[in-house]
DNA sequence: AACTATTTATAAGA
DNA sequence: TTCTTATAAATAGTT
């Protein structure tokens, strides 16, 4: 359809050839369009030039991936859909794994009970306490752990705080010599040296200690 | 081209959308077979039908899934690859959720536990607790429904039993006619009439019929 | 599926 | 590349 007829071969006129690529591929891709509106067809036409020239032409609503996938599966062509096949049921499996975990952690919050009889009521309940007394356990055990922890921090600290408190005197002694006596225990009494007699205390009853600095009392326990 | 010029529009009547699919597809698939010997040219054309078949025309030389890495090599867009990662990254979010699943359960079961604070384990013991009392809750509640149906049950069965007693009874009494009367009621003290009696005692003490009949004693709610 | 009047595509030239 | 135009090719409507 031109001037002259031609032969269909290998145009060797490099020129020619670029201009008659040119010219037939628009031919072709409004065929191809027409093709898709006319006949509600789908349609995928790609094309490379000999200089290696890139063109497509795709269907609108359709998308590259849809249009290869749509091949595939018509085609039963398998080139790496069956990789991604395993792994959407490696992914569906694991949202129905989901889904269980979830169901059983409501149940064991007091929801989702009504399709259980009295058996696996049962079951739950014993479960629940049991796990209870664990988490109850566990929790005694820390509580009984910083416990341990603040009385050993507050033996330190006050064993610290009345040594400094002893060295203080020791020195006010060696300072001051000869003073008359009565005055000193006087000055003691509402000083120093009365922390002097705290710690001694202290050391033969250690748990006057948790209840003043360990911010531990009755009331801790109760809340626990 | 053709006796009329027509519109560019989807062919309505399904006959001749048909057919002019059909001669135009073979009309591109040949301007393709052109294109790809004039030029030298590499050329995918893939089409289905509005009625879904499918036609492919490909250059010779050169296989659609080689074409189709020609294609997204030239594109840079690896389709599959970029929904394959999507999906991975899926994959592993939802790993992580059921991981997460997992360790709470654990931890509602009692394991687990060593690296939750006091608070937490408060918290987490407070949770349990009022669960447990939700599944107590929903255990008497079924408890108490079954009870309620097998109370009823019994019941009926237990009355229908005694009207055929009494229809027996009363059959008896036509049959035999004048009977010996002492006769009569000692026969009657170790046969059926027993059962009328039973009978008229427990429409005024009901209670009995469960007890003998309904399967359920205080053992069941000591085991509940 | 064949026919054919017409429309459309395009080869060659500019 | 694009336009022009003579001509080949495709095809719409018909049989």
């Amino acid at each position: 359809m031109g001037r002259g007829k031609i032969e269909i071969k290998r145009i060797e006129n490099a020129t020619n050839r670029q201009v008659t690529y040119s010219k037939r591929r628009n031919g072709i891709f409004k065929k191809a369009q027409e093709l898709t509106v006319l006949c509600d067809a789908k349609v995928s036409l790609i094309m490379f030039s000999s200089t290696g020239k890139f063109h497509e032409f795709i269907s609108p609503n359709i998308s590259t991936k849809a249009f290869f996938d749509l091949y595939q599966k018509t085609t039963g062509t398998d080139l790496w859909i069956s990789h991604y096949e395993k792994m959407q049921e490696n992914y569906r499996r694991l949202k129905e794994i989901n889904k269980k975990s979830r169901r059983e952690i409501r149940q064991r919050m007091g929801g989702d009970l009504d399709d259980l009889n009295i058996k696996e009521l049962q079951a739950l309940e014993a479960k629940m306490d049991s796990s209870l007394v664990a988490i109850r356990d566990r929790k005694y055990h820390v509580i009984k752990t910083q416990t341990d922890t603040h009385r050993k921090k507050v033996r330190n600290l006050e064993e610290g705080h009345a040594n400094l408190v002893f060295d203080l005197e020791t020195k006010l002694d060696q300072q001051d010599g000869i003073v008359e006596s009565e005055g000193y225990y006087n000055e003691a009494a509402n000083g120093a040296s009365n922390l002097h007699a705290l710690r001694l205390y202290q050391i033969h009853h250690p748990n006057l200690v948790l209840h003043h600095g360990g911010r531990f009392d009755s009331n801790d326990l109760r809340l626990a």
